[in-house]
DNA sequence: CTGTTAGCGCTTTCAA
DNA sequence: TTGAAAGCGCTAACAG
């Protein structure tokens, strides 16, 4: 491995002059800078990045903290990261915690020790508070989930709103008897949407009845979904529509529905959210809310890119388009035969 | 930010000594270990990893190529990569190449740059006769897929012996008329399960005609598979069983059928391959094989860590077991009524 | 069991 | 426009 120093003596410069060509600083004279190129092409000489990093203080990693990279919607994100970060000449370090509190804490230590210049959370939750010692020490951004109590930058979708189009045109379809799949995970997303709900329905004078909110698992598994549905579609008073929390769940309710020969969107309309999910597989294809994953990741990255790059700490938050899609699944409510 | 020296002055002892309580080694008495640690409390001293990565020459950083993280199978192959990696103190870097060889080569120049102790690659094919170049030079493991030419690691399955025991499956469900949905890609699974599917027609003395083997795309879409399906059940004489290239490609199939108004299994058998993409979400819950996908990946990083930490550079190459899981999608064939 | 000390390869001030 | 030289924080010989 030939070094820096090696590439002076072929060149006939000093280490510095090399330094200054490989940092394209513009102030070595051209033919110079030719030599020490001859020189790095003749020596196949690379610059040691572990030795650079060192002096420089920085390892140009950043840190991405995640529920699950098996899960689709993050995995969209992730790309958005990756790419980004590579653009800006980061190298992203996936950090798996399959939910585990403890795992977080554990990948966040690597800012300390500085195995990477900062962070990015995919899942924040309420129960994130720790996160308030690691605010303003380190540049970490918070991406699509948050904890509103720590102020911490962010990006993501204003789920509130997205929820509340969504049931909109559930009663615009002639829904009154409107159930929900929600459920008990600790997400902000989860309380946004189901707040957007509720809100809806009382704007509208709706009755909102316990027996029409039941719970998936807390990852919105599909067959939770299905199970959720199951219970209610056997209610006395069926609902004629369901809005569901995800796109699996909605699947599964789909898939209850059908099971239970009750007709999509004829007989019962159905909603998910975030449009990743196989949603256009099968059909009815699922309406839905499209967030836009992999610019949630890209926005995250760069605004993590400032945070890295400048003293500012503000406290930014960034709420990025979704939309809104009506496909097979939901339909204007039927009179009763 | 504290250093070992300042640390070191703390305790009232040499660096050499702090060094030495940091890596464990256990020839520091036990009360000047124990007055270290107090200092390393009393400072909240952490061990600055680019320096030390940088004195021990190493990163402590695998790179993982892979063409798409998006994809649950490689999703879960990285899964593994990661967890073993993090049990053995690395970290694993993902490269995301959207199946491009010159991203491909762009990631592995980071082990010339000493920014990762060694890679796993998700996506050889018949085309990474480039590999050869870093044969011998790196540690590098090929993982699910490779190249047979190139002389570096694996770990895969044995897609002939899989494919050949679903063909032979179907065969044995009194199937004559079997079609097949491949693709065009360059991968070694592709090549070998192809393979697998004419030996055993032959070895039964199955004709097989060429209007049966129809492709899907590269990366094995649903909708490519559906289009290949619909071509294949809109010939004359109508195919009684498909055997598919990929899960995806096998749900492809199934819509084709259902849309054309052919029962699955009564009219028409369908296998999948990998056993990751949905295949029991809807009825008929897919036939196919299961991959070891988190083994395939724990196992690579495994022998990635023994070539990264050994001198040995033997050429290993190690198959795990799979599984045929017979499910709803295939049945025995009906005589026509 | 502990301390002294020489670097690892690079960037960056300072001086020329 | 260039060079000399200091030093980033750590590990590991070597010496005691």
């Amino acid at each position: 491995m030939a070094t820096i120093s090696d590439v002076a003596k072929e060149a006939e410069v000093s280490v510095a002059t090399v330094s200054r060509v490989l940092n394209k600083q513009n102030n070595v004279k051209k033919e110079t800078a030719e030599r020490v190129y001859k020189a790095i092409e003749k020596l196949s000489f690379e610059p040691n990045i572990l030795a650079r990093n060192f002096r420089k203080n920085e390892s140009r990693v950043i840190l991405i903290i995640t529920p699950n990279i098996t899960n689709p919607y993050y995995a969209h994100i992730l790309t958005g990261i990756g790419d980004a970060a590579s653009e800006l000449g980061y190298s992203a370090l996936i950090f798996n915690t399959a939910n585990s509190i403890e795992k977080e804490k554990e990948g966040m230590e690597m800012l300390k020790k500085k195995r990477a210049d900062g962070a990015i959370l995919l899942a924040s939750n309420s129960e994130s508070k720790w996160l308030l010692d690691y605010e303003g020490k380190y540049p970490i951004i918070q991406c699509s989930e948050y904890d509103e109590e720590v102020k911490i930058s962010r990006v993501s979708i204003d789920n509130y709103k997205a929820a509340k189009e969504v049931v909109e045109y559930l009663i615009n379809q002639g829904h009154r008897r409107i159930a929900t799949i929600s459920s008990k995970n600790n997400y902000i997303s989860t309380h946004q949407r189901m707040n957007g709900f509720v809100d809806t329905l009382k704007k509208h004078e709706i009755l909102m009845r316990d027996s029409y909110v039941e719970y998936s698992s807390e990852d919105y598994s599909f067959h939770s979904g299905k199970a959720a549905a199951i219970r209610l579609l056997e209610l006395k008073e069926r609902p004629t529509a369901i809005f569901c929390i995800s796109d699996t769940v909605a699947l599964g309710a789909v898939a209850a529905a059908g099971e239970m020969g009750i007709k999509v969107p004829e007989e019962l309309s159905i909603t998910g959210f975030d449009n990743v999910d196989n949603t256009t597989m099968f059909h009815p294809y699922i309406t839905t809310v499209s967030q836009p994953c992999f610019k949630l990741g890209e926005n995250a990255m760069k605004m993590l890119f400032q945070r890295i790059n400048s003293k500012t700490d503000s406290h930014e938050e960034m709420l990025l388009d979704y939309e809104f899609i009506a496909r097979e699944s939901t339909g204007p409510k039927k009179n009763k035969r």
